[in-house]
DNA sequence: CTGTTAGCGCATTCAC
DNA sequence: GTGAATGCGCTAACAG
């Protein structure tokens, strides 16, 4: 491994200085075709790696980042997300990035699409846009003034069909429904019926992952040919007060239920009502490694629970958006992140990011 | 959030220049007394945290390391601790730290003693050792060695009593025993018998981690008054032509076999040999994410595996090593990393490192 | 257009 | 003992 080669070396061999290689590789122009000519070939024979932590240090430019995704509150699954950004711009703590946040209620359609209106107006002064999506059209919208405009976006949590981000951090939500049911169906007596948690949304619109998440819950038990029935179970994320309520209605009605799963976040109140009304015959599978599931997982009430590294998602998005935008560094568009099965016995590990012991 | 504090701030603080603060920080002398008082004294103001990248630029010196561990080969669960090792030198190539690698046969005692030997003899101009450690006895010789020199040393995959490292990275063994039974007995029908995966050793030592594992397993069944017999089932790592042969007369031996758990990283050749014979009808949970491990994940041979994250373990080791020889970071002695379960379905996405964090 | 130069924050060397 | 000066690799402003 021969020692790292610098910009002067490149200078020296391409026979111009360093100054003008600088320009080169930043397309700052003001640069004559023969040098740029000479340098490229230079730079196609060896492999030239910016340091990029001494390279911030001399940078005086500031990048404008704006960042949307649904409300991010602590112990909550957006928060994640927004943990491992702030981690990614630690890192890079020497280039000046300024963020913008704005966030909406990702269970009320008017909410992000207020929010995107606000940001489509002035995004015009943004380098990027980081974007957490929940709604389709909306958000199909919103990428195409982007698009419009020049305006890079990524995506974080999911991809989005008719879009062209410049790159994009998910787990693989078919997968993650389809182990779902692996998991459920694997620990639920057979014969009883599974209950499957849904929230109520204003405007009567599905998030994009739950439909992907409940394609591949329903091609495994299709597969499998399962034949445990499926019962719709609804809860209120607006108005938390009324889901206990609802929860009680749901086992009145349903009596034969050997297992729960839940295809979004908010397993965590199906746990907490278990553990409060001594119920510990019915078997739950969750989804993110929230506060709340956590809890749920450690007092004994979550059986299984599938983490989907919303942190490392986040920290990559910011980290990809700074090289891309400061280094020019090509991206790989897409980007799967791990989906992680826990249990009871390695809850307690997996606080990388969250969660201080 | 205010504005980073520089050495030169802190400098102007205390009234005497960027020289005197920096000698105070490494402690290299020739300080007068009163200038030691007056910076320190804004030291405890305010909180300077040094940019460790930019002084990596200005370093001259060279750190030594050892790194001793059992053999790497490609796509074994030592090489990704090794692979883990590099990306944290890569990471900080600013910093030059010259590596020894020295490893040994861990199913031979002989040749492990015999590698130490000649660590203990040399090791007097090494600034850190990176320990993998195998065999207790031994080990511990070593590093009371080490110790009597004033070397500090840091241990992956597996701490040691009787030793006092600067640090270590290992996951819980005794957890993962403990749900490697939990996992196996899950899906094993009852009433069949479950063979256990075991390595014929040269000289007659178990390795420190096996232990632990087993008593994890132990009581996991002990806890749930599980009935299946356990079966020893041995292979050969040091000649694998045989171990054909001793998985076949395993086979024949034991008529009940329903499930079969690896408590070491070899696995693999069980799903290897199910998958040559045809055999699908077996349980087979595995440890640790080797090149044959995930292949038997991918072709359904194997049902459950844990992963232990050894990359991130040797990453950590030598980043810690690192920050704490050249900026003195304190370090907190030990780290547990998390135990992953993955499935076939998983399997695909856990491709960090042997790509990236 | 292009070469030169002045820092960025820090470790080190050299005069004082 | 100590402050000032140097250089690490890189960007940006400046003088040609």
């Amino acid at each position: 491994m021969q020692r790292k080669i610098r910009i002067k070396d490149i200078a020296a061999m391409s026979g111009v200085s360093a100054g003008t290689v600088d320009r080169i590789l930043h397309n700052r122009g003001n640069v004559s075709e023969e040098a740029r000519m000479a340098v490229e070939e230079v730079l196609k024979r060896v492999s030239y790696k910016p340091n990029i932590h001494v390279s911030g240090l001399s940078l005086k430019r500031k990048y404008r980042a704006i960042i949307t995704t649904p409300d991010a509150l602590e112990g909550e699954y957006w928060e994640s997300i927004h943990s491992g950004i702030r981690h990614a711009l630690e890192e890079f703590e020497n280039i000046r990035v300024e963020c913008q946040v704005h966030t909406y209620n990702q269970y009320d359609i008017y909410s992000c699409r207020e929010v995107y209106g606000r940001i489509g107006g002035m995004a015009s002064d943004a380098d990027a846009v980081i974007i957490g999506p929940t709604f389709k059209k909306e958000t199909v919208r919103l990428c195409r003034r982007l698009g419009d405009k020049g305006i890079p976006y990524l995506f974080v949590d999911s991809p989005l069909e008719e879009t062209t981000p410049l790159s994009f951090f998910t787990s693989d939500h078919y997968v993650c429904g389809y182990l779902l049911a692996r998991l459920i169906t694997s620990i639920t007596p057979p014969g009883s019926d599974i209950g499957m948690l849904q929230a109520m949304r204003r405007g009567d619109e599905s998030a994009n992952t739950s439909v992907l998440r409940k394609q591949g819950f329903d091609d495994y038990l299709a597969e499998r040919k399962i034949p445990n029935a499926i019962r719709k179970m609804l809860f209120s994320a607006t108005e938390p007060e009324k889901s206990d309520d609802l929860l009680a209605q749901f086992f009145r009605t349903y009596r034969n239920i050997g297992g729960v799963v839940a295809l979004n976040s908010r397993g965590g109140i199906v746990a907490d009502y278990f553990s409060r009304n001594g119920i510990s015959d019915i078997k739950l599978v969750c989804l993110d490694l929230t506060a709340t599931n956590a809890q749920g997982l450690q007092n004994g009430s979550i059986d299984f629970l599938i983490g989907q590294e919303p942190e490392h998602q986040g920290f990559l998005a910011m980290k990809t958006l700074i090289e891309y935008l400061v280094y020019r560094k090509p991206v790989r568009v897409e980007n799967y992140t791990q989906l992680d099965i826990l249990t009871r016995e390695t809850v307690g590990y997996y606080n990388r990011f969250n969660f201080a012991p």
